[in-house]
DNA sequence: ACCTTTTTGTGATTTTTTTCACATTTTTTA
DNA sequence: TAAAAAATGTGAAAAAAATCACAAAAAGGT
């Protein structure tokens, strides 16, 4: 399954969130594709694709549908994250709210710097030496690489021989990793510059997909 | 031009500092190939569509390359951003030094919290009501959203009427901009729910392309 | 001077992704 | 109960993107 498809599946459950919110029980597939920006055709396939189906002429169950997108995307249990680097992004991430109700918790920070440790928080800052075992303990499966980009490929091998699997990273540098890790570069610069490039040009409108940089 | 290609070419540029910086002079398609993650052909087709031209069996000259690629993304002159939410993610965006040397300089950050104003400071914090006037007295045309959800309509409509014409924007929804609008939605909770996807099923490694999300 | 090697540039081909279009099902209306 | 209307679900078609593959150019060797 492409990276593009299972990124409309998250886009369709939050406008779907957002709907609920408002009221909707149905929804139709032009109702998302209005959302999301895409055809109603496309909303239609993805679904397909995952088996989901709806009725004919009745649409689909907003409630029914969150809860077969939330299994799709694994967001039926919490899943736990941990963050390497509390400097600016991290602590940003940290402190993000928002994370909550997407059954994302972040449970605890790495540093090199002694002066960010502070294991009394509520998500502690621990010393990167920690961050091994706490991983293993824990069974941490996905963290967040928020260093600086000379340090980024070194962190990413001790996350990943510790058993980490999955990564985002914001550190400007494109991370290699082995067969059974996912790694997903997030690229600030770059996003600004193709802005940069695209109103210096004609094309405009929304940039989308992929931010995957 | 697709965003594809130039996130591809940003991400060339990217690879070229490094190696110029590792001292090589000349680099041959394979060599950025490897360095971005894509096939040589897709190098050279990248180029190709651009009219960038190198010579065959010498390759491309960095230094000639690098200005090329810096010309087509505009980015030979210093490109002034505004900052609309000064929160964790605005100030994480504000005190990022790594900007400086991509000729990107954020000249301002705009808040309605009045706790967040800061008129004196290198790069200030002003009330969101001074925006209009700042955006059309200094010309800005790139602007980012960090502020909540909820506001980021309206704080765009706001931007767009200024006249700004590229928005990067951290909300997790997706905007919709008028047609000479270039909007680019970033949303890292997608990203994290796309990792989490893929680590729990068999797909694996490195999710390139599209942050847009 | 000629042969060999290396690498570009790009038309042709393949693969991937999106859109079309319509038969099918369900609901409503009369 | 039949006809009309509104949606889905999905093969087929189209469009977009990536890769192949090879002629051509440049450099070096003998
Ligand atoms: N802040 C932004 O807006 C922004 C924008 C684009 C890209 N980025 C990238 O994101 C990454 C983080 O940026 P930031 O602004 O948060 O940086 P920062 O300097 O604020 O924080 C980096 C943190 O990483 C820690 N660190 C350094 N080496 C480490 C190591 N080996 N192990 C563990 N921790 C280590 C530092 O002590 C610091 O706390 C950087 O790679 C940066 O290039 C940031
Ligand atoms: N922090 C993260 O890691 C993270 C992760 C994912 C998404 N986001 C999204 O990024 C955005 C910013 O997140 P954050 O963590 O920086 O939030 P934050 O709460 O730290 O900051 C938001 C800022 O916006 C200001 N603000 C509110 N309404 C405003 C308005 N109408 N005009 C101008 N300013 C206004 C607030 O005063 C505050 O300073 C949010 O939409 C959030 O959902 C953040």
């Amino acid at each position: 399954m492409s990276k593009r498809t299972i990124i409309r599946l998250s886009k369709y459950k939050n406008a779907l969130y957002r709907l609920k919110k408002m009221g909707f029980v149905k929804v139709f597939s032009d109702n998302l594709a209005d959302a999301v920006g895409v055809t109603p055709a496309q909303v239609r396939k993805d679904f397909s694709m995952f088996g989901i189906s709806g009725n004919k002429r009745g649409g689909y169950t907003v409630a029914e549908l969150v809860e077969k997108l939330n299994k799709i995307l694994g967001k039926d249990k919490v899943q736990d994250v941990i963050v390497v680097g509390t400097g600016h992004i991290g602590t940003a991430m940290m402190n993000y709210r928002g994370f909550e109700k997407e059954n994302i918790r972040i449970v605890a920070g790495f540093d090199i710097d002694p002066a960010k440790y502070n294991a009394d928080e509520k998500i502690p800052v621990l010393q990167l030496d920690k961050m091994r075992g706490y991983v293993k303990e824990h069974g941490i499966r996905v963290g967040i690489i928020a260093v600086p980009d000379i340090a980024a490929q070194q962190v990413l091998e001790i996350m990943v021989s510790a058993g980490i699997k999955g990564i985002l990273n914001f550190a400007p540098i494109n991370l290699k990793g082995e067969e059974d890790t996912v790694i997903n570069n997030v690229n600030l610069g770059l996003e600004l510059e193709n802005i940069i490039y695209f109103i210096n040009t004609d094309k405009k409108g929304v940039i989308n997909e992929d931010t995957d940089a």
